[in-house]
This record gives structure tokens, C-alpha cells and sequence, in this order.
DNA sequence: TGATAGTGTGCAATCGTTTGCAGAGAATAC
DNA sequence: GTATTCTCTGCAAACGATTGCACACTATCA
């Protein structure tokens, strides 16, 4: 019923030699210290043994736990389980294994389960649920904590972070609209506290400008939440003020699942009545009904990108923040078409 | 850009105590051991300086390091996300924090996953990538490493497990399908390796047989994978032998999306020229074309009861394995309907 | 008053590794 | 042949907590 797993010093003993010895043999940084055929010997022998570095005392003495945290807001927001495989297949590779947290969107959770982390000495933090100002980022900084966020980033520019070009994915779906005649058009955005929520909200109102289209107050309104109730929500809120526009932006695909919800419940047509576009491409919206026009985002780049920025900070902790910027693809699809009516022929 | 988190020793000094008397006091177990003004104080002081369990010493004093390992098949699969998040929250409340694997079923990854995990001292272990032949499985018992299995089991019965009624499930798909008047109906199943997919096999057999259907073994077809592309190439399978069937029951959402691709690839129809009806109820099957007809599962209660059946087997590991099985629930959409043709009228 | 039991705290070893330091021995230089 | 340098390995002290044991002190009883 026991299972008293080889240790070093196990290995010491019948390789006759100080278990000093054996830990300079496994560790490849110290390798060359110890001549190469005792070396051979003590790799032969461990290997027999099964021995396995236990990684709590290994990580007692050096403080280095080979451990990284993962903070989702919430997990079953389908962009994230892409995300997160290939996050957490790049760090296998290297050797990290990945403690998971999903705060709910719960900004007390959020802390308990950051400090969680840092009492297990994580070598390092992934955020994937930051707000613009957020004060546990800050803390992550000041500590000195390696971290990277992904998909939002905060306000303050000096922190490394995978995102996506929000502003360029905006404007692609604008100019989709208006290049399908579409005149008056709607936006549902998300909350303004996250980076997305308030750059596309922003970018929406900068491009709509620029292409000359008069935006209507009452038909702008920022979701609380990136979920679908909220999307629903907040396009009610528009039809319950005006029906006066042809189509329906929105920051994020659950939204837009959200507005298709609300069109269903006045029997409003998509895209006959009303186009609507997403954001993030996530999986299967390209089945739903109709299609999800949207932006596509590549969720498996983001991953990779983002797991070796991060092994990159806990190699350099000091080394300026990197930013990077990924391109978002416009896919089109059912949901978007030209508008009817007088204006159409 | 040091940071010297308070040790249980600053604490002691601190309270002019021995680092013992305030290990002693901070657990719950032996704080009857100090006098209650002391303890008092020491809480207090302890407070005062934020001071924070350091898991990893203590783990290695303990051998108990609160750290739970999710081992999962691939997380893209979106049943799984749900069933990530109750187990996490529930353990969380108990103090217990969850480190992840995606093994991509893949069984050499899978196993040093799960070693990699052993060595991390990990209290339990659930899995969700449970083959019926499962070595690994077999060694964690012998370990005597506390285990549930989650949505699949192995043959061996003495395994603790939460997993689903797959029988009922797929009785009352069948009987659905019957009672719609289709008589020859087609089955696309999962990998026979796993126990979801030799158990909806047989018992769709057995099922088919009792209700009088006569079961075309050219009909049945079972996929490598529980994936889009392998239940797609299943269906085409079938129907390069055969068109003559009004309904295809298959053993998992994503083999139906695979048979909404095949079908749509033929221009078939669904549900006029074939019904359709998954297992799993993953999100958003209900908004697609056409909404899906599947078994619900009640996710959530799946991760909660794994996760207390795990806290359970961890507090007393001898204890005999216990099986939770859920009922699944059907859920009529849209794919399923009535065959057309001459033995509707 | 003295033996006895009970209560509360400190001591020190331990969990499994790592690593600065010391020193044995071999190799090289003079 | 001795001094000097190198190369290799061992020693022992950490890392931060836990826990069996010992012991000082107080309370109880005869």
C-alpha cells in the first residue's frame, strides 16, 4: 500500500557515491562537474531505479517550482480551451506543468486564487482575465512575478501580453458592413473595464466616423459581461428604442449569440432583417443558424506565443516588456448580407 | 525586486515563540494544543504579517500537498470545460488546487502526464481519458493513488468513477427514433476502446433487437475518434454501401456534426431525408442547423460529484470504490422527425 | 509536603534536494 | 622533490514546515 518512490540518496547508496554527486550528475548545469564515467554510471543506475526528481524539495532549496498559473476568467467561454492546450502543451515541453484557476469573472476569487498561486511559488503567471486597471497585475509586478496576459491586456503599457488587433478587426467588420450598403448600424460592445470591451467600443465610434456613417447614441450599448444573456440584453435594449438600423456589430461572439437570441424573440430575420457580426471565430459558429460572420482570431498562436513569451520573462525577468499583436481575419459568412429595402436597388 | 514572504519562523520570532507553537497554532488539527491566549496572539501576529503557508515545505514534510491532477483527453472537446470548472470550484473549496493535462489521447503523453504528476505528490487523481484496458489506471491503484474516473470507466469494476448512464441514453434515443416510425436506422458509434463506446454500441445492438428493428450490420459503423472528421468519415462509410436508412443514432455530438458534414456533402437533408441524434448536449448544439437532438448530461453535477467522490477517496483511501451513474435526459430538436416516404401515411 | 498527573511549550530531527566550501589526489611546473 | 594548480567528490548547511519527545510548570490528591 505504500509506495516509497526512489530518492537521491537511494540512488547515492548503490551508486556508492554522496547524493551531492547524484544531484550534480542529474542536473545539467552542473553536469560537467563530475567525471564522465562516474557520470554514465550514476544515469545508469538511476534510470534503473525509476528515480524522478522530487520537484517539492527540488523547488524548496532553488525556488524554482517549474510550475506556471493559468487565470481564465472563465473556462467555458470556448476561446479559451484552445488557448489553454496549447499554453499548456508549449510548457510541457519544457519541462512546466500548468496549475489552472477560473475566477468566474470574480474579482475576490481572482485575488485568493493569485495568491494561491504565489504561495505555491509559481514560476510564473498567465492572465487571460485582466482588467484595464488591474490591481493584482500590479501587485504580479511589483512582486516581480514573471506574467503574461493574454487577449487583454491593462492600461499601463509595460506589461507582456499576447492580444489580438482589435482596432484592425473593428474596422474590417465595419467596412464589411458598409461595403454590403449597410448605413445605420448598431454596435453591442462589452464591458469597458476590459481592454477589448473599450478598444473596439472605441475604434467602432472612431471608424464610423471616418466612413461617414451618423452613429446614433441609442443604438450603441456595452454589455456587462461577455456572455449571451448580457449580449440579449443589450440589444433589446436598442429594438426597444429604435428598429432603425440594418445591422449589428458586436465585440464578441457570445454577444452576437446573444442578439441572435433577442431577433428570435421579435422575429427578426438574420440577415434579412438584421446583419450581425462577431467577434473570435470561436469553434462551431461557423454551424450555427445562420453563420456566424465574424472575425477570426488564431487561437493556437496565441497560445504558443503567449507560453513562450512567458518562458522568456521567467528566463529574463528584467528585459523589457514585449507586446504582441496578433491579426485578426475577417470570415465571412451567413449572418451578414445586404440590407433590404428602399436602399438596396 | 526581492520578495521575502514571512516565514513561519519571522512570525515566531515575532511572537517570541518557537516556530513549532505557531505551526501548531495555524493547524487546525493541533491548535488545542496551545493555550488559547497565545494562540490568540499568534493568529494575530500571524495576520498582521500576511503570512502564508509555504505548501511546498510543508508537502514535503506532510507528503499531503493539497494539489489534485485533472488528466483529460483533450480539452477541446466542449463537455469537458463545464466538467473542469465544477471540479475545480469544488475543490477549491477545500483547499485543494487543480493542475492540468491535456493529453490529446495520446497514450505516451498520457502516461508521463500522469508521472509527472505522481512525482508532484499529487493527493488524487481524475481522469477522464480512461481507456477500458487502462495501464495506467492499473499502476495508480496498485499506487494506491487516490482516483476517479470521470465520463468513461475500465472494465475492471473496482475503480471509483462518475460516469453516465449510457445504456438509458441510448434506449431512449432509440425508442425516440421508433416512435417517430423510422424502422432502419443506422449507427455510428465511438472508439470501442473506451468503455462509452463499446458500451452505447452493444447496447444499441441489444436495444434494436428488442424493439424488433433488424439491425444492417452494413448501418453500423464505429469511429476511431470521438471527432467531427472521424464521425463524418464513418457516416460516408455507411452510406457508400447503403442509402437505406431514415436515421442515424451515433454515440456522441461531435460524431453527429461529423454526419451533418457527410450529409451535407451528399445533400442529404436533416432531418427529411435522415434524422440525426447525438450524446452529450455540448453547448450550443441547440443553435445549430438544425438544432441537434442529443442526450443531455448534467455536466455540473458530473464535476461536483467527482470531485466530492475524489475529497472522499482521498480521506479514506481503503474505503471501497464507489460508481455514481447519472441519468442522461433527452433532448428532442430539431434533427429528428418523422421518415417520409411511403411508410409515413 | 511530596508524589502524581496534566498542560503547554521548546528542542531537534526530518522530509529530499541543492550548493558553497573544503580537501584528497592527480597532474603540471619549477 | 616540492610547490602549485586542477579536477573531482564529499561534507554539511540550508530551504520552510511538522511532530515525537522531553521537560518545566501548575494543579490535584493523599
Amino acid at each position: 500500500m505504500v509506495k516509497p518512490r526512489a530518492n537521491i540518496k537511494d540512488v547515492a547508496s548503490r551508486a556508492g557515491v554522496h547524493p551531492s554527486t547524484v544531484s550534480r550528475v542529474l542536473n545539467p548545469a552542473t553536469r560537467s562537474m563530475v567525471s564522465e564515467s562516474l557520470a554514465q554510471k550514476i544515469i545508469q543506475i538511476s534510470g534503473e531505479m525509476g528515480y524522478q526528481r522530487n520537484p517539492l524539495a527540488s523547488g524548496l532549496r532553488t525556488q524554482k517550482t517549474y510550475t506556471v498559473g493559468i487565470v481564465l476568467p472563465n473556462i467555458s467561454n470556448p476561446v479559451f480551451p484552445s488557448i489553454v492546450r496549447s499554453v499548456e502543451h508549449t510548457l510541457n515541453a519544457q519541462g512546466y506543468t500548468a496549475i489552472l484557476a477560473d475566477t468566474g469573472s470574480n474579482r475576490r476569487n481572482e485575488k485568493d486564487v493569485v495568491d494561491n498561486m504565489k504561495a505555491r511559488q509559481v514560476d510564473g503567471l498567465l492572465i487571460a482575465a485582466a482588467r484595464r486597471k488591474d490591481p493584482i497585475v500590479d501587485e504580479c509586478i511589483d512582486q516581480g512575478i514573471p506574467l503574461v496576459l493574454v487577449n487583454r491586456t491593462v492600461d499601463k503599457h509595460n506589461v507582456a501580453a499576447v492580444i489580438n488587433d482589435d482596432e484592425l478587426g473593428i474596422q474590417l467588420a465595419l467596412e464589411h458592413l458598409t461595403v454590403l450598403g449597410h448605413k445605420r448600424i448598431a454596435y453591442v460592445g462589452g464591458p469597458q473595464n476590459t481592454s477589448t470591451g473599450y478598444v473596439r467600443y472605441r475604434t467602432f465610434l472612431k471608424t464610423a466616423k471616418k466612413l461617414g456613417l451618423d452613429v446614433d447614441r441609442d443604438h450603441i450599448a456595452n454589455a456587462s459581461d461577455y456572455t449571451e444573456p448580457a449580449g440579449q440584453a443589450a440589444l433589446e435594449n436598442i429594438l426597444a428604442h429604435s428598429k432603425n438600423f440594418t445591422a449589428v456589430l458586436t465585440a464578441n461572439d457570445l454577444l452576437a449569440l446573444g442578439c441572435y437570441d433577442a431577433m428570435r424573440a421579435r422575429k427578426l430575420d438574420c440577415p434579412q432583417d438584421i446583419s450581425v457580426t462577431g467577434f473570435n471565430d470561436m469553434p462551431y459558429v461557423d454551424r450555427f443558424a445562420p453563420p456566424l460572420t465574424t472575425l477570426h482570431i488564431p487561437v493556437d498562436e496565441i497560445g504558443v506565443q503567449a507560453a513562450l513569451l512567458l518562458l522568456e520573462r521567467m528566463a529574463e525577468p528584467e528585459a523589457p516588456a514585449k507586446q504582441l499583436r496578433l491579426e485578426p481575419r475577417l470570415v465571412v459568412r451567413g449572418s451578414t448580407a445586404a440590407p433590404k429595402g428602399p436602399e438596396v436597388n
